[in-house]
DNA sequence: CCATGCGCTGAC
DNA sequence: GTCAGCGCATGG
């Protein structure tokens, strides 16, 4: 959408605004605007900011069936009127424009830091789509760039080169939806300068083509001094040139341009060192540099090749045609004897493989790690992405950094998940299928006890437990038959370096004061129920913290060395199975907590197969009714049971922090609510910005608190008001760190501010 | 970028 | 009941 400002004057696209963000935005009529998303804009330029999945007010035009899109109504329709709206895409790059369209949506941005450019054509998928005459098809931008009088007008912001981008674009109807990775290079439009027809003068110089009568036939590039210019229309003129060539005698004039390829201004009209013969050009060493007219000694980035970075070779030197890099023959792998006789040349980097460009109506082509796993070979048609086998975390644990020793604040022992991918949105153990998870240079965080090995021991406050590795993953497994000698690497090496005892790879080794390790949390998953009656019954469920005892090396029952560990319980809280925690098990309200949806979906799910049985052979019905089966019972909503206690320092500190009054209020109001007054806490004192907890607050004169990093970008962005009410701080304002929150925070959060 | 992995489900 | 085999998060 064009996003202009809003009618009380303050600009949308305010720094500040940020990926969840709530902004309202103004519609404006069809009739008094474009309303029109301008990713399809064939003339309009990005915005800085593209919006999409506006929730319940973006319809989107039929337009036929979806393999013959038609172009012109591919555009998605804002009713008039104001609204809120939710960002959910927030595209951090300004002046991208694209030289052939489709209709995409920018879902991720992943930004790769400067020296990233020579690594960019490896092993990624880098292909480029385009809308071409409705459909859509591969393309390596260069075809459309022939015909600039159809092709839309392109900018490309130069400041795009210091940084790279991998974007993640989501394509909605042809042939198939999908997700392509495109990096920065394949969005750029070809020319680095903006060309208009319109814009040209006589005087500019510009960057043609050879076969200048037929852009069809395409040959050397060289540059024209633009003569003689026609209007032909208001947007196309009719252009004639001098060609500069090796001299006054090589020189072409009056010729007439079709195509041209880039505009720049020429600084030192005349002499370009290029010699016409036998219809070819080969370069003729002259007193300046062949590229930039300067001089030769000066660092050119056409003399330099960028493999080697040599200079002074030129005449050895390919350009590419596409980046316009220039690469000394001799330099590439392979090495090349002579300069090509084809047309035209592509760099390394540039250089589509033929066997990954995808054409029009074909299927993506499969990615190079898909083409080794199993399924390249057979004809499954299972869709994995459904049910719970290989979902992503739709939550993350941000209140405490990944690399978190101990509890994580409002995580009481006996929380039970059913899936592990849960447990690892709570933060507690976050890899999805490993069993430990630690750094092998600095130790466990938790690990996850599920009966993996028969000869574990599980006594409940004591138990042992194996390391990993040393199993068969072939085919692409998770989990497999032991086949080899673990080793005290990886996350073995991080378990043992939890145990209060020098590291010993060879013999193990046991700490004298065992309390004085490492915490680790456990948890206990129901399928360690064949070896552990502690295992609940369903589901993951976290135990509490434990220390390492020991480790050693031993030939485990698979018949090859396991490293084993002893691991005893060190934790307040009491454990789920003594009576004590059973009762606060009861108090808390804790029962095994299932994903959102999931109950609901498994009863329809039933429902649906018991209709299948019933009537067999007969097509079942295709419309999803929502049904009314009992809802997920849900951890701790009640609010019954054992209250957060404060101690002294932490009441004297809530009762300081003044200008929070109110928020505090709120928030210890939900203090008997126990757990749940963490949860309480952190929405309270999120960061509008980062959508984090605060970190080093400051709050604001209108009593919101956003964190100081946060509020210091936005004063970068010259937007000086509160990002939370928009109430202007003033451009002078101090920002005074809220130092009692933050003791406050950390003490709550402990280890939180550690991953800021 | 690559290697690792005590999950999970649908097909057999 | 068994088992192939996937996406994903994480570390290195």
């Amino acid at each position: 959408f064009c996003l202009e400002e809003l009618e009380d004057g303050h600009t949308l696209f305010d720094y500040n605004v940020g990926l969840n963000d709530i902004v309202q935005l103004l519609i404006r009529s069809e009739s008094e605007a474009p309303a029109t998303a301008s990713m399809t804009d064939q003339d309009g330029e990005v915005s800085p900011c593209a919006i999409s999945n506006c929730k319940n007010k973006v319809k989107k035009p039929s337009s036929g069936s979806p393999s013959q899109p038609s172009t012109s109504s591919r555009s998605f329709l804002i009713d008039p009127g104001i609204g809120l709206y939710k960002i959910n895409e927030l595209v951090d790059a300004r002046d991208v424009s694209i030289g052939a369209w489709f209709e995409a949506h920018i879902e991720n941005v992943t930004r790769a830091t400067k020296g990233h450019k020579n690594g960019k054509a490896q092993g990624k998928s880098s292909n480029t789509y385009k809308r071409t005459n409705g459909s859509l098809s591969q393309d390596h931008s260069r075809e459309n760039a022939n015909n600039l009088d159809s092709t839309p007008s392109t900018s490309y912001s130069d400041c795009m080169d210091s940084e790279e981008a991998i974007y993640h674009i989501k394509y909605d109807e042809y042939p198939e939806s999908g997700v392509v990775e495109m990096d920065i290079n394949n969005l750029r439009p070809r020319a680095r300068t903006i060309l208009k027809w319109s814009e040209l003068k006589v005087g500019d110089v510009v960057m043609v083509n050879y076969n200048v009568e037929t852009p069809e036939e395409r040959g050397f590039w060289f540059d024209a001094e633009i003569t003689s210019l026609r209007e032909i229309s208001r947007t196309n003129k009719e252009v004639h040139a001098k060609i500069l060539l090796g001299g006054p005698e090589d020189t072409i004039n009056d010729c007439k341009i079709l195509f041209i390829e880039e505009m720049y201004k020429i600084e030192k009209p005349g002499a370009y060192p290029l010699t016409f013969g036998d219809g070819d050009f080969k370069r003729k060493s002259g007193p300046e540099c062949k590229h930039c007219r300067a001089d030769p000694d000066r660092e050119c980035r056409f003399c330099s090749c960028y493999l080697c970075g040599g200079k002074q070779d030129a005449h050895m030197q390919l350009l590419c045609d596409e980046c316009n890099m220039a690469y000394h023959i001799y330099c590439l792998n392979p090495p090349l004897s002579k300069i090509p006789e084809d047309e035209d040349w592509y760099c390394p980097s540039c250089k589509n493989d033929s066997n990954e460009v995808v054409k029009a109506g074909e299927k993506l082509k499969q990615s190079k790690k898909k083409a080794k796993m199993p399924s390249a070979s057979t004809e499954s048609q299972r869709d994995w992405g459904k049910g719970m086998a290989c979902v992503g975390r739709t939550k993350e644990c941000t209140i405490v950094p990944s690399n978190h020793y101990g509890p994580i604040p409002g995580v009481p022992v006996g929380t039970t998940w059913k899936f592990r991918v849960q447990v690892s949105e709570a933060g507690v153990h976050r890899p999805h299928v490993g069993g430990i998870h630690g750094r092998s240079n600095d130790g466990a965080y938790s690990l996850v006890l599920a009966g993996g090995f028969e000869d574990e021991v599980d006594r409940g406050d004591e138990f042992t437990y194996t390391g990993s590795g040393g199993r068969d993953l072939s085919g692409n497994k998770r989990i497999g038959e032991h086949s080899f000698d673990q080793t005290l690497t990886h996350m073995n090496r991080a378990l043992a370096l939890n145990c209060d005892a020098p590291l010993d790879d060879k013999n193990g080794a046991e700490s004298k004061n065992w309390r004085a390790g490492k915490p680790v949390r456990v948890v206990r998953s129901s399928k360690g129920r064949r070896i552990s009656k502690y295992a609940p019954e369903e589901g993951n469920r976290y135990d509490g913290i434990y220390k390492v005892v020991k480790y050693w090396p031993e030939i485990g029952k698979c018949g090859f060395l396991v490293w084993r560990y002893l691991l005893r319980r060190d934790d307040v809280e009491p454990a789920p199975w003594t009576s004590e925690g059973m009762e606060r098990t009861k108090k808390l309200g804790l029962s095994v907590q299932y994903p959102e949806g999931y109950l609901e979906a498994m009863a329809s799910k039933e429902k649906k197969d018991k209709v299948k049985k019933q009537t067999v052979k007969q097509e079942p019905t295709s419309i999803e009714e929502p049904t009314n089966t009992p809802k997920a019972m849900r951890m701790g909503d009640g609010g019954k049971g054992e209250a957060f206690q404060l101690t002294q320092e932490q009441q004297w500190l809530i009762r300081e922090d003044c200008m929070n009054q109110k928020l505090w209020d709120e928030v210890l109001a939900s203090l008997k609510e126990g757990p749940n007054f963490l949860k309480k806490l952190e929405q309270s004192f999120m960061c509008v910005c980062c959508q984090e907890l605060v970190y080093q607050p400051v709050t604001t004169e209108c009593l919101h608190n956003v964190c100081k990093s946060c509020l210091q970008r936005s004063f970068r962005a010259e937007v000086f008001t509160c990002p939370a009410c928009r109430y202007d701080l003033g451009k002078g304002y101090t920002m005074v760190h809220n130092k009692i929150l933050q003791t406050l925070l950390d003490q709550f959060f402990p280890g939180y501010s550690k991953g800021r």
